[in-house]
DNA sequence: CTAACATATATGAATATTCGAATATGTTAG
DNA sequence: CTAACATATTCGAATATTCATATATGTTAG
């Protein structure tokens, strides 16, 4: 991939919120990046499609979901980049991690 | 900044280069930038106002010339996010380094 | 098979980005 | 002041990106 292409995929709001959640999660499906977002389906889809065909994340369908990792084959150092920006502005995933914790834990119990 | 614009400032072959070329150079004018990046001086000159506009690169005139260098208020995680870039993929910046070395060692002898 | 659900894709409109060409501004030398 | 040079800005055309809406695909339960 070329490395402004790297950058651009982190350079919108969504696709980065997206790998953020992602580099803090493990591993999310589409219907709770939708809620944590609070973006339409479609929405997010086509940002987790973008990421993918660039290589930055990975899917795997279990059932009816089909849940979405950061890719275990990207560059040590992309992953740092991605982990830079998650520490050091935690602000700006802040709502959707709330959003996305209260669901997360009414799911399991 | 939003931190989806610091990426998007990364997200563009000019720009990119340009962080990188003052990653590894301290100071550059504007007519090192555009024989190095081989663009026009438009083009070079449009970049690196977006860079100022938002604060990745400080510029200091001195006499004719204008010096660009990298913002020493930039956050450090991005500065280090720059220079991940610049060790991990040095080929991205291979050719304009060679033509800015040249051109810099004929203007000093 | 069918209904219901999770996810993906196509389409077209709105907006943003990029570029080359032309022109403007600011500085220095003479 | 004027000429020459370095840099910045403007403008319109070309292209790319993003979105909402509608629709399609794939999976499971019954």
């Amino acid at each position: 991939m070329p490395l402004p292409q790297f950058f651009k995929c982190l350079a919108e709001d969504t696709r980065l919120k997206i790998l953020l959640l992602l580099k803090s999660h493990a591993e999310l499906c589409v219907c709770d990046l939708t809620l944590a977002l609070a973006s339409s389906q479609p929405k997010v889809s086509r940002h987790l499609a973008e990421l993918k065909k660039h290589g930055l994340v990975s899917d795997e369908r279990r059932g009816k979901w089909i849940y979405y990792r950061l890719n275990t084959a990207l560059a040590p150092w992309q992953e740092s980049v991605i982990a830079l920006a998650l520490s050091n502005t935690p602000d700006f995933i802040h709502v959707e991690n709330t959003l996305l914790n209260s669901h997360l834990n009414e799911r399991c119990c």
